[in-house]
DNA sequence: CGAGGGTTTGAAGTGCATCAAATAGTGTGG
DNA sequence: CCACACTATTTGATGCACTTCAAACCCTCG
């Protein structure tokens, strides 16, 4: 076994889907990985194409998405390290229900998704373990549909910086969008010019500090006051975690 | 065992989720569920409370829903005969992630989730359909993120007539609305107004007829070609259907 | 230093929300 | 079967939030 799969075997079993499989099973899987490395803008599948392969994102940025003849396009999600992405094609004939594009220099590991049907069957931990992450992505989905209706722009900002946030410390909070403005703001349905505009609002109203992408603040309190009154969801909003499957 | 306990039990042995049950299962099931009835906005339970049981729809509607603390409510779906519901509170620590209200005179079925837990371990199959159940609603979901986004009010209501409509009929197409246009509204993610102005634009745009609840229309293209140009799904949208699990 | 992408700013337009009021529709009791 | 009460729906007028198109600015990286 070589140094780079090793560290794919390690990768695979650091993820919370796996924890209740055998290490047969992962070894297995991972005998059967390929790591690929993506260019920036580069395409790894588009919706409808038929799948075989499952992936976690070992290095940079995935975007998920799904367009219209025109090119419109609606973001689903933007993905980073140990997310895992594609494995629902299982349950929708083997098909990608949408595309995957790196944002920017990235790396993956991709895998049989014919491997995940038989660990279904034969562990049944793991299959609770993956309705329990489907269904917090749910309930993930449900709240990013609530808050495009009750939010507006600046305060859908201020809830995304808050996901951000390092919770523990006291002092000053200190976060970097993890990617570019106009990708933050098509994740959150809306235009750049409007991320712009309705980031320097929320700056005005919260007292919150902006340099490039860095944002600092001296609490959280006025952000989650300005933001979480138009939410269903109390602040730290711990009810839901995100991380792994999508 | 009554004429009503045989009804239940038909009711639940009818359901998709449990096609690949064991009758000795669906008879526990059915001995451990209750009816319930209730009257028009009578609430079921509301989210974050603690969730014993599951439920199905017998008859009428249900209103699932998210409110922040002011009142404003996030509609998530609406729900009628044989959908399920509540059952997502077994990954969720056993607390309900939304509310449930009926929309009207309406009836239900509870039944322990525990019983669910169970044939998960036991029956890999059933863990099957109901990750499959999962990722439909997923895909469900991600589309009605992506109107939201791409789709204007109109748009949206013609997308929401289509999939009201059969579609084998060829000569014209009559389509009922279900349930209130202030509710249609909600779920849509616009006001009331909105929707009566947004249906009227729809009328003359595409030509239907609308006369109280009632659309009719010589064929379903003109709608399609309307609503469908801003979606990243073609017509008949047969890659995703409604029913079962919540 | 200069090219190119990312970001901000400006000006104008559009779509939806809001508030207010009129109208249509439904169920009730007389 | 009609009149009343109440709710659902429509219509009008106005305002605000976001989009669009255009241009400037800024930052980074070759």
């Amino acid at each position: 076994m070589g140094a780079q799969d090793k560290e794919i075997l390690k990768t695979i079993k650091s993820l919370s889907v796996f924890a209740s499989s055998q290490v047969t099973f992962l070894d297995h899987l991972a005998q059967q990985s390929q790591v690929q490395k993506l260019q920036k803008a580069q395409v790894l599948f588009i919706n409808e194409q038929e799948a075989e392969r499952f992936y976690v994102v070992k290095k940079g940025w995935i975007k998920i998405f799904r367009e219209t003849l025109d090119g419109t396009q609606a973001v689903v999600d933007i993905l980073n390290e140990d997310s895992i992405f594609g494995e629902t094609a299982i349950f929708q004939d083997d098909i990608y229900p949408y595309s995957a594009e790196a944002t920017e220099l990235s790396e993956v590991i991709s895998m049989p998704i014919a491997l995940l049907k038989q660990e279904i069957d034969d562990n049944p931990k793991f299959a609770f373990d993956m309705l329990a992450s489907m269904a917090r992505f749910r309930r993930l989905q449900d709240q990013e549909l609530e808050h495009r209706t009750i939010q507006n722009a600046s305060q859908r900002i201020g809830c995304f910086i808050l996901r951000l946030a390092d919770q523990g410390s006291d002092g000053k909070t200190v976060v970097n969008l993890p990617y570019d403005k106009t990708l933050v703001a098509s994740l959150l349905g809306m235009q750049p010019e409007t991320f712009s505009r309705a980031l320097g609002k929320l700056k005005s109203e919260t007292g919150i500090t902006i340099k490039g992408a860095t944002i600092t603040m001296d609490d959280l309190s006025n952000l989650s006051n300005y933001s979480c009154a138009a939410c269903s969801s109390e602040f730290p909003c711990k009810d839901i975690q995100k991380k792994s499957v999508i």
